[in-house]
DNA sequence: ATGGTGGAAGGTCCA
């Protein structure tokens, strides 16, 4: 089973590259943050003429929002509003296996690293603590949570560690959470399963650099964690850099993880 | 210390 996690920065713009990545890549299910759209205004025709014919979202106007696509049919798990907001971050399903598929967009958390003059990295910080609580008390079956979380937590998941540590994204009270976070279900790490933590792993490179190639000034913000179950089945786990480069991208990367699924 | 770019808007807000 092949998923891929993508932060789309408008799903309406990118279709043609969300195309491309499908034939390329032949994903079963595609995960998509910031997909900024309404539900009724969603491309649906042309997700199913993709070939996914089960189709989750989660939208709003210009902010946000969530789709799961899937070849395969599934059921929708209950929505929650996370922090008492309905800012369309989440969404889940579970497959007739049982299998779980957690699509989730963190709250970036603006630009000061303090809860107390800056309410969207109060409600980053909160957004995460949430999800230790969720996943600390939830069922045992096997998941996959896959997303843009908006945090690096290794010191490689940024180019700099020492010049990001007060930059939103690396600091290190959203490390902390965040590493709760994943401590809370137990979930293995599927892209530092397979790239060492002493290497250098981005997912998201910003806009905003001259040359962003050549500054390769990254980040690795987008996530897929699995449950300790899936840790042997776990095949392949890659960041499908390319589509950085092509024209008119999104700047996030999209992630690709291979599990392998007994009969 | 600042600003750099991009998307959805059709103001500005958000990343």
């Amino acid at each position: 089973m092949r998923l891929v996690t993508w932060n789309i920065n408008s799903v309406r713009l990118r279709l043609d590259q969300l195309r491309r990545i499908v034939r390329e890549q032949e994903p079963d299910v595609v995960c998509l943050q910031e997909t900024k759209v309404a539900d009724g205004s969603f491309p649906m025709g042309e997700i199913r003429d993709m070939g996914f014919d089960h189709v989750m979202i989660r939208g709003m106007k210009s902010y946000n929002g969530i789709a799961i696509l899937s070849k395969t049919p599934f059921t929708a798990l209950p929505g929650r509003d996370w922090c008492g907001k309905q800012d369309c971050r989440h969404g889940a399903i579970a497959f007739d296996s049982g299998l779980e598929v957690h699509n989730f967009y963190v709250p970036a958390g603006g630009d000061l690293p303090d809860p107390d003059e800056n309410d969207k990295f109060a409600h980053k910080l909160a957004f995460v603590d949430e999800m230790t609580e969720v996943f600390s008390t939830a069922n045992g079956a096997s998941k996959i949570l896959m997303g843009d979380l908006n945090i690096a937590p290794l010191e490689n998941d940024v180019w700099s560690h020492k010049q990001l540590l007060k930059i939103v994204s690396h600091t290190p009270v959203e490390v902390e959470k965040l590493t709760r976070a994943k401590q809370a279900h137990d979930w293995v790490d599927a892209l530092r399963h397979f790239v060492p933590a002493d290497r250098k792993l981005y997912t998201w490179w910003s806009y905003r650099a001259r040359d962003w190639q050549a500054a390769d000034k990254g980040r690795r913000l987008d996530h897929v964690w699995v449950t300790p179950d899936l840790t042997g089945r776990l095949e392949a786990a890659e960041v499908l850099k390319e589509a950085r480069a092509w024209e008119k991208p999104s700047d996030h990367a999209p992630v690709m993880v291979d599990i392998g699924m007994s009969a």
